[in-house]
DNA sequence: AATGAATGAGTCTTCATTCAT
DNA sequence: CATGAATGAAGACTCATTCAT
């Protein structure tokens, strides 16, 4: 399957920026990675490298919105869900790489203060957290403790992923749902 | 108290890695924000950029210990040290303006892969859990405990402060204690 | 009155150019400037840009033209014509905002040499002079000297221009009529 | 002789504003033409392009001074100097290339409006009819006519510039002290 | 020991133009 | 007849680094 242009443009500017970071990552090698002609870019993203970067967020915000689903969708319970989410977020730390982060932090959060961004990044995060949040009160938990656990679960996933990369090592996020299901 | 030209070096390298990243600072903006002549860098840090990326990461990190200790060593016990943390680490939140991130992640994990700044970054991440840890089970823990609720706090602590950032409010961070104390 | 595409163009092209020279302007600025769509640029001026330039420097030459038979034409005399067409240089020097130059030299011969444009510069400026001689002898000058008076006046009205924009001032406009009347 | 770098780079930028403008020029032709290194401008013009303008305009200003001089210092009367200058004036167009326009306002007037370049074009041109007008006090007039006349002188000047540049004649030049002789 | 000058590869962006529809 | 998509060269500028002093 072939994507379109702005398309091939924000998928490759979302896994370059997840590895170095969007001050890290030059647009000449996103071109050059989305196979796309130089000044290809600004005719589909008026706003260059800034608009790109949103576009290549709200990529992997997507990406991310199904592996929640795929997480969720099959399992008996809240506990199994998470579980689930850790260890493919493991297995996809594994398949990536050890360098990469989260994307949307990696993109939006690091690099130049842009209110833009930070508004994108909020958004985002919402999003997933009200996602999860969803998935937990469908398999019956009540909406106060659904919307604790679902904001517990992103803060332990984003922080697990960031000692990961430094440990370099996938199991970190594997022993998360243990460590949660402890309390503390 | 003036600080000796290296040590300044890393401080406003420090401060300028923590808000825009390792990538998004350049070095003359350091320099001048040092107030270090421009050939000065290259006499104290032989390696440029990254050695002074390492050296304010080292000042980040001893920043950062001691403000573990300023919140645990007066605490009655590890849940009161905890939320010390948590309500010391939004102020700072609030002190150092709403764009800043954890130095460390920003600097060492962030930007182009670099093998020196993962294991960096590591060690790093290591010694706060493990100086957490130390008050723990100074504070009655048992090993093991002490370690799980160690490497839990900085994970809620790491992703915590992306919420935080995302959002632009500190409260994300203040209400975090209870959020574990709630378990998962 | 709403003009044809070509003709906003040009208008636009004109007073943009007129700002800036023709270097100075991106086609984009004046497409959108006239509120034409980006491919039709081409179809009304083969040849891009320098078409438009052309058509530009004529349009704001017919405006001159204009200019000229106003100051003139109700005159009693060479002296009271050449007075007014300087009045009314300065009033649109101040119109226009002080930063517009002669929009033929700023358009023509400013930019990279071509020698379609110098030779329609000659053109037209031949064509000022002209009808300023026309008007001379309308007025009792005999041939011979309404040639030199023309001339001068052009080249003096030119001069001047550009000593306005320098100062920022209409009033150098305003007094060149003295400073001619005065001799030299 | 060799110049150093920062006015090797003054004097290019200065011959290739003349002709082609201010927006006309590119900074690689520059720096190729002054055989200097792409990093290298920024070193001794901090803020670029703009700076490096300035820098020519001045340098073409000392050139034009120096002209002044020359004409008027071996002069016997007013007139004799004037004549002179307008004679060395139209060498010098056709030794530089009828394409060349007065640098100061190729460079500062021309192009986008920049307010320092506007005082700064004032000033310059300040500084030539001052000149002139020193030379015509030392030759006898009292001060207003001097002043007068250099005012006139100036624009006339600048004024028959443009239309020989239009006529790619330098004989514009000549013949235009005959013209103000002859008064208006 | 300490520093300002110098460097060229790299940055993001805009350019005038062509082309397929 | 009319137009938005597409293009690659060129634009000005910043970068981290080296070097001579």
């Amino acid at each position: 399957m072939k994507l379109a242009t702005p398309d091939r443009l924000a998928q490759s500017a979302a896994r370059l920026f997840q590895e170095r970071g969007y001050e890290g990552v030059g647009l000449s090698e996103i071109l050059s990675a989305a196979k796309a002609p130089k000044g290809s870019l600004y005719h589909h993203f008026r706003n260059g490298k800034s608009d790109l970067a949103l576009a290549a967020a709200h990529f992997a915000s997507r990406e991310m919105l199904r592996i929640i689903d795929d997480a969720f969708t099959p399992a008996e319970n809240y506990k199994d869900g998470m579980t689930t989410l850790f260890h493919k977020s493991a297995k996809l730390f594994d398949i990536m790489g050890k360098w990469n982060g989260c994307p949307v932090s990696g993109i939006l959060l690091n690099g130049s203060p842009n209110p833009m961004f930070r508004k994108t990044s909020e958004m985002i995060f919402n999003a997933w957290i009200s996602r999860v949040k969803e998935h937990g009160q469908r398999l019956g938990l009540d909406p106060d403790e659904a919307d604790t656990r679902a904001t517990h679960l992103f803060v332990v996933l984003q922080g697990g992923w960031d000692l990961a990369r430094a440990r370099g090592d996938s199991n970190v996020l594997r022993r998360l749902p243990d460590l949660l299901a402890q309390g503390l």
